[in-house]
RNA sequence: GGGCCGGUAGCUCAGCCUGGAAGAGUGCGCGGUUUGCACCCGCGAGGUCCCGGGUUCAAAUCCCGGCCGGUCCA
């Protein structure tokens, strides 16, 4: 898009700033330096502001952080509090990627105010674009990191700020409280697309690192058309850490962000120290690293080599060890984020992003060398963001367990890579290929299995870009994308999208069980009316069945589903009526009452389970029927009996506590800063104002369910089923209400049957059994010695002949394939035999035919089926059926056809 | 969510491509050898070849469907 050049006017420059083109990158920038040729940004310059004297300061990034939230406080702005790394009030995104991502997509679109206007927050986010990079550029790239944003949100109506006031807050806050000359600031001039908005902005930047970025967001992308945006939004974003190593100017960002525990971490690691001066040019020059172009790095090297006078093959293996320490320091605090706002590692979804991070830090462990335990590392972290990030203290325990349940997993992975690797070495010559296969579908690191092929005298190449070709095989995959099934057909659905919203009795009263109303539209055997109690499926509740009725006619309601506002009640057949006419209704009382109980149990089970096994249990989803309830979560391993058991009882302990169950109303933003985003467990509602559902002192929740009004109604909670789904997710099902009674009913149904079977009273069920698997066990022993006796017996009896100094012995009816294969054998041990079975199976008559091993089989074989047999076999055995046989014939054929083996 | 790999003795796995008698190592039991904590020798027990269907005279093996486990990708 062309960006007219007005669009950068701000007021600011109007004082001796002048816009000036990058020499190198050719992008516009203004500046008040008149000598400055460059954009003061990578790579058009290296860092080179590590070797600027400004001031004394030297702020950590918790300074930073209160610096930049005290300064816009100071200006008058709101402070708010972060949100989690998890974007779990978003359903097209995983992860919290900048400050503004909290606010979409309800605060940017204009349906809901924003918690304060305007508004400054320090959000610590994660990105994974760059996770190949980290440490390589020896602080450039981070997978975690605080986005510092103030925001303004400009209605129509009523203006904050815009471009001139934040291009100034800009200015106050890195002269005034970094102390930097105005001489040295950049306003670059770029533009911003992201989430399909878009809009000018600038970089700001001085010595080479990139300090903040100013957004005005203002257009919406629609058709590839720029559309202006009602609402305008002013969304900064500065660099915290980069504030920190700004100011301290430490050989690396790491040593900044850090501190003390970079060198602790050497430690743990095994690693000496790498020299400071060397890093620090590395650092200075990382801005060159081009990390598509896997040869700038060796050229980086080969420069910090020159600059540090050292040969290039000692700088060269200094700083790959020094990147793979900054890589387990930048792993294990964002695992440690990550862990401590709930994630569950997993095979798929925002799990495995999780799980992706602990192998990388796992594997980086490995290839330095080091058998430090990564959990004694990530709990480093704990202590150090303690005071920053409480949930990480919170969930401790949790997350130290979750990092050794992992460990092993890996671990039991790594192992396999030397028994791969031999099988491998049989290969003439291995390639990249074999080891993408082995990586893609068994998850063996290619470090570990040419480590493992050069231990037995093999070498193989791994090429640079190799997770990149891994990747490659994967492109078509589609992002957290979670349809809601159409549950009517299209020509329905849009006939009710025309209609307007049904009035929904079932909120105003959920005990209501009938009702009168007027038809506002019919279609085949679809029905509208202008209200209803049938609640439509939704939030993992079934829709109600009943039945409606017209004049005297009654039609059966057998599903009831919505389309937006509009409830569609599904009849067993077309109605005969028109718009206006009246009509009644009724549910199916049993069915819905069931129902109501099995979801408000379901809240009961979620937060019992949240309680009981810690706050990383999150609702992966959940179906209520009348029969029972299900409900999958996120956890680690499989419940033990006694966890299902405590589960049980504290649920059970709700429901005989009579806890008050109420739905509220409420803005939705009001209710994430209340409550935070775990309202959101059963799905993000698209709506201003929200349902929420609060069972007392237990649990808050958004649903649009029907729900009994205290726990006490929901009778009792019978766990009936626990399974883990997939890695990460068990599912739970249970009872509630009556169907504790049915289930117990079928059990003890069961257990009857199975008394009957055996033939003895309940009571002597289990002595019982044990003494019939006692007797199966000594039957099958003494069947074994009959069978060894047998076999004797045969060997010894049974009729042989000797034809052309050849041993024949033929077994007849004997119909146990364990005797005869033995006989067999062991009568063939010897040279120059023949032993022959016959016998029937379907129907059909065979013939087994087995020789010594100086005999072969294959001649045997041909006269057989020439009789007409159909059959084949190898060596010293075959296996040949007839439908009609005749015994001496076979028998000649045999003889016949007995051949020395060569 | 999608792709790939796997499921055979208590355990680790071979056999599967190319259908034809269910295998090895280890562990277990017994005996021998050795007075010593991963010794050696011999013997023995141990199987729903994940489940279901199909093809075939014949399926661990080939085909289809399912279950379970592992793993990679955004």
């Amino acid at each position: 898009m062309h960006v007219s050049e007005s669009e950068y006017k701000v007021r600011l420059f109007e004082n001796n700033y002048t816009r000036k083109i990058c020499k190198s990158c050719k992008t516009p920038f203004w500046t008040k330096d008149k000598e400055r040729d460059n954009c003061a940004d990578i790579p058009c310059s290296d860092y080179d502001f590590l070797d600027m004297n400004i001031s004394d300061l030297k702020l950590s990034v918790r300074e930073a952080r209160n610096l930049f939230l005290n300064f816009f406080k100071k200006h008058g702005h709101e402070v708010i509090p972060p949100k989690p790394v998890l974007a779990r009030w978003r359903d097209d995104l995983y992860l919290t990627i900048a400050s503004i991502v909290d606010f979409q997509p309800h605060v940017t679109s204009g349906l809901v105010p924003p918690p304060a206007n305007p508004l400054v927050v320090s959000q610590p986010c994660i990105r994974l674009e760059d996770v190949d990079n980290v440490g390589v550029t020896f602080g450039r790239h981070l997978t975690t990191f605080e986005m510092g944003g103030h925001h303004a949100f400009n209605y129509p109506d009523k203006f904050v700020y815009w471009k001139d006031e934040t291009v100034e807050y800009a200015k106050e806050f890195f002269t005034q409280e970094l102390k930097i000359p105005e001489e040295l600031l950049n306003f670059k001039e770029s533009w911003w697309e992201g989430g399909g908005n878009a809009g000018p902005s600038f970089e700001v930047t001085v010595g080479g690192l990139e300090l903040a970025t100013l957004v005005f967001m203002q257009y919406e992308i629609r058709d590839g058309q720029y559309v202006p945006l009602k609402l305008k939004i002013v969304d900064t974003g500065y660099g915290i850490e980069r504030i920190a190593w700004f100011t301290q100017k430490t050989p690396t960002s790491f040593h900044a962000i850090y501190g003390n525990m970079v060198y602790t971490f050497f430690k743990k690691l095994g690693q000496p120290p790498v020299n400071e001066e060397m890093l620090k040019v590395a650092a200075k020059l990382a801005g060159r690293i081009d990390t598509d172009h896997p040869e700038t790095i060796k050229l980086h090297r080969k420069e910090v080599a020159k600059a540090v006078g050292e040969k290039y093959e000692e700088v060269d293996l200094e700083l790959t060890r020094a990147a793979r320490v900054f890589q387990v320091l930048d792993h294990t605090k964002t695992i440690a984020m990550m862990l401590a706002d709930g994630l569950v590692p997993s095979s798929s979804g925002e799990g495995y992003l999780g799980r992706l991070l602990i192998r990388r830090a796992l594997r980086t462990i490995k290839m330095l060398g080091s058998d430090t335990r990564l959990s004694e590392l990530v709990l480093e972290q704990i202590n150090y963001w303690a005071e920053d990030f409480p949930q990480l203290l919170k969930n401790k325990e949790y997350i130290l367990d979750v990092i050794e349940n992992e460990e092993e997993k890996f671990r039991e992975t790594v192992n396999r890579a030397s028994s791969i690797a031999s099988s491998l070495v049989r290969k003439q010559e291995i390639t990249t290929e074999d080891l993408i296969q082995l990586y893609d579908s068994q998850g063996i690191p290619p470090e570990f299995v040419a480590e493992e092929l050069k231990k037995k005298g093999k070498e193989v190449q791994i090429p640079f870009n190799f997770y990149a070709l891994v990747a490659k095989k994967h492109q078509t995959s589609p992002i957290k994308g979670d349809k809601e099934k159409a549950r009517l057909p299209k020509d329905a659905v849009e006939f009710a999208s025309k209609l307007p919203p049904t009035r929904k009795l079932y909120y105003e009263d959920q005990y209501l069980r009938t009702f009168e109303g007027k038809v506002v539209g019919v279609y085949k055997n679809y029905l509208v009316a202008d209200r209803t109690v049938f609640y439509p499926e939704g939030g993992g509740q079934l829709g109600d069945k009943g039945v409606i009725i017209i004049g005297e006619e009654k039609y059966n309601v057998v599903d009831t589903q919505k389309v937006g506002d509009v409830v569609v009640h599904v009849l067993d057949r077309e109605p005969k009526v028109s718009p206006g006419d009246s009509i009644k209704g009724e549910i199916d009382w049993q069915r819905r009452y069931r129902l109501m109980r099995h979801h408000t149990a379901t809240h009961v089970v979620l937060a019992a389970a949240k309680k009981l096994l810690g706050d990383h249990v999150w609702q992966a989803g959940a179906e209520k029927s009348p029969e029972k309830a299900r409900l999958d979560i996120t956890h680690y391993k499989m419940l033990t009996p006694e966890e299902v058991k405590k589960l049980e009882d504290l649920a059970n302990f709700v429901v005989n506590d009579r806890r008050p169950v109420k739905p509220i109303e409420m803005n939705r933003t009001e209710a994430e800063m209340k409550f935070g985003v775990s309202i959101y467990e059963g799905g993000v509602p698209n709506k201003a104002t929200i349902r929420l559902l609060e069972i007392k002192d237990w649990d808050v929740e958004s649903c649009g369910g029907t729900h009994v009004s205290n726990t006490s109604e929901i009778g009792a909670i019978k766990v009936i089923n626990v399974e883990k789904i997939q890695d990460g997710v068990i599912r739970l099902e249970y009872v509630a209400g009556d169907m504790v009674s049915d289930y117990a009913r079928k059990v003890e149904e069961k257990v009857n049957k199975v008394s009957e079977i055996l033939g003895v009273d309940q009571s002597q069920l289990e002595l019982r059994l044990q003494r019939f698997v006692e007797e199966k066990r000594r039957t099958e022993e003494l069947l074994s010695g009959y069978r060894r006796k047998y076999v004797e017996y045969l060997l010894q009896n049974s009729s042989k002949e000797v034809f052309n100094g050849v041993q024949m012995m033929v077994l007849k009816g004997v119909d146990d394939q364990e005797v005869t294969k033995e006989v067999m054998r062991r009568f063939t041990l010897e040279p120059s035999k023949v032993a022959v079975n016959f016998y029937s199976i379907n129907g059909r008559y065979v013939v087994e035919v087995a020789t010594s091993n100086d005999l072969k089989v294959d001649g045997i074989l041909e006269n057989l089926r020439k009789l007409g047999g159909k059959g084949g076999g190898k060596g010293t055995y075959c296996n040949v059926s007839f439908v009609k046989l005749n015994e001496s014939e076979v028998i000649d054929a045999i003889k016949q056809g007995v051949k020395r083996s060569t």
